[in-house]
DNA sequence: CGGGAAGTTGAAGAGCGTCAAAAGTAGTGG
DNA sequence: CCACTACTTTTGACGCTCTTCAACTTCCCG
């Protein structure tokens, strides 16, 4: 008689709430122990592979999903193939927050990953229980409103230099808030994830990626790993000062 | 002895939550009668003329408001001054979510406006005790949080044609939402102000609205009023399926 | 080690921005 | 009520940034 499932996730003591690596960062935070406890009774670890896609847009939101390890990209089509990507979750991210009861986005696992997952029915008839939890939702939404509208500013009226700048200055502070290095900064997405994140083709953001190395303000460490060698002058870049930077 | 204030917004009948005309879809729909009086009471009915700056980004986020009449612009600036509208808000419409203490963008009267504003520590106050309140305000924040995605798609893969389609497209149904006609719809910003949202500029604005008034898409009444002749096919050009309709 | 995907680089072109000027609109005060 | 002014909108000519298409190189995984 061998196990019903091979993974190691399911119920087994790296599971446990109690260790998670996200355990003071992601919603569950705001939880006690007995809370934490109820809610893993709900709740079921779910391995992804790379590539996988975790839920798409217009679909029934029947489960919301937290990020224990790995990344995922959050997209949007349009109906001839044109993708924008946006946004990337990593560790302690919550996802699938449904708009009148549909997802209003696809999702897909950027690398290996494992989530945890909620039916949203059960999560809520809990959610509502506990106004804490709820208000740690609204929180996360406005931040991630926030941020939503930082990228409006970015695609509406950014540069490309301006758009790269701003992308690894975002990957570096979020990796440091994780308690990652913030320089040699991990880039799990594909060039061509990059460009519909930001709004551009693969080949744009190539060549500037190439034109940033080129004046010392990155190295490129491998296709996963830039190293900011000029936080300075990237930031500059970020918010369209290049070359005003210097006189204090 | 003359009123303290000329304008007939404070305390005066016209003022009172019960007869106010977004009373059933604004925030404060979900109150009951005695908790809405409640409110009303850290409520204060402020009047701006239009062009007048209701908060701007990075100022401390002492208030929240609540739209009672009137059209106002939410955006953000960079450093030399490109401005992107993030959202345009109308009656109903709640304002000053606040991210980390500060507000993320700076908010501007397009019309005659009269809003309802609450102390921020008060209202929250408010809101901790009564659950159903914050989860109708997370509820707008994920609707925000949806749109604001679909914002995203637009700036950063539509043309200026689907652009312009997509937003009025958007401008109908909100106005069909509000009870106003679908089809003369009132379009209050002016050329500068579309255009800083859908991250064009006036020019292209201006060229794009006279190609589809040409190919008898839309007809414009006065500068800011626009007959939608076609709706079907301006959908579709909002979509970027442009000569793709019609076969059933 | 080989094949396919991902990334880079080049040349040409389209779409939108910029600059400039004219036409239309609205608000103001005589 | 009308003329004046200032702003908004429209239209045209030109240029630049980014895209498109294509070939080539590098990286990765079986």
């Amino acid at each position: 008689m061998r196990p019903k499932c091979a993974h190691p996730a399911h119920d087994c003591p790296s599971a446990a709430c109690e260790t998670c690596e996200v355990r003071d960062t992601a919603t569950c935070a705001v939880l006690a122990p007995d809370e934490l406890e109820q809610l893993a009774d709900i709740r079921t670890v779910v391995p992804y592979a790379k590539g996988q896609t975790i839920l798409r847009e217009g679909e029934r939101a029947d489960f919301l999903f937290n990020i224990r390890a790995g990344a995922a990209k959050l997209y949007k089509l349009l109906p001839d193939g044109r993708c924008q990507i946006t946004g990337f979750l990593f560790a302690g991210d919550f996802l699938g927050l449904a708009h009148q009861d549909s997802y209003a986005y696809s999702a897909e696992a950027l690398s290996t990953l494992e989530l945890c997952r909620f039916p949203r029915d059960r999560f809520e008839a809990f959610a509502i229980r506990l106004p804490k939890l709820e208000h740690r939702l609204l929180t996360t939404a406005v931040d991630e409103l926030a941020a939503a509208q930082e990228q409006m500013l970015l695609l509406g009226r950014k540069s490309a230099v301006e758009r790269l700048g701003s992308f690894l200055v975002q990957l570096s502070r979020r990796a440091a808030r994780r308690g990652q290095p913030d320089s040699p900064v991990e880039v799990p997405m594909t060039r061509a994830e990059i460009a519909d994140y930001l709004g551009l083709t693969t080949e744009t953001v190539s060549r500037v990626i190439t034109r940033l190395k080129t004046s010392g303000v990155i190295r490129v460490l491998g296709q996963h790993r830039i190293a900011i060698l000029d936080p300075r002058r990237l930031l500059a870049a970020a918010e369209g000062m290049a070359g005003e930077e210097g006189r204090p």
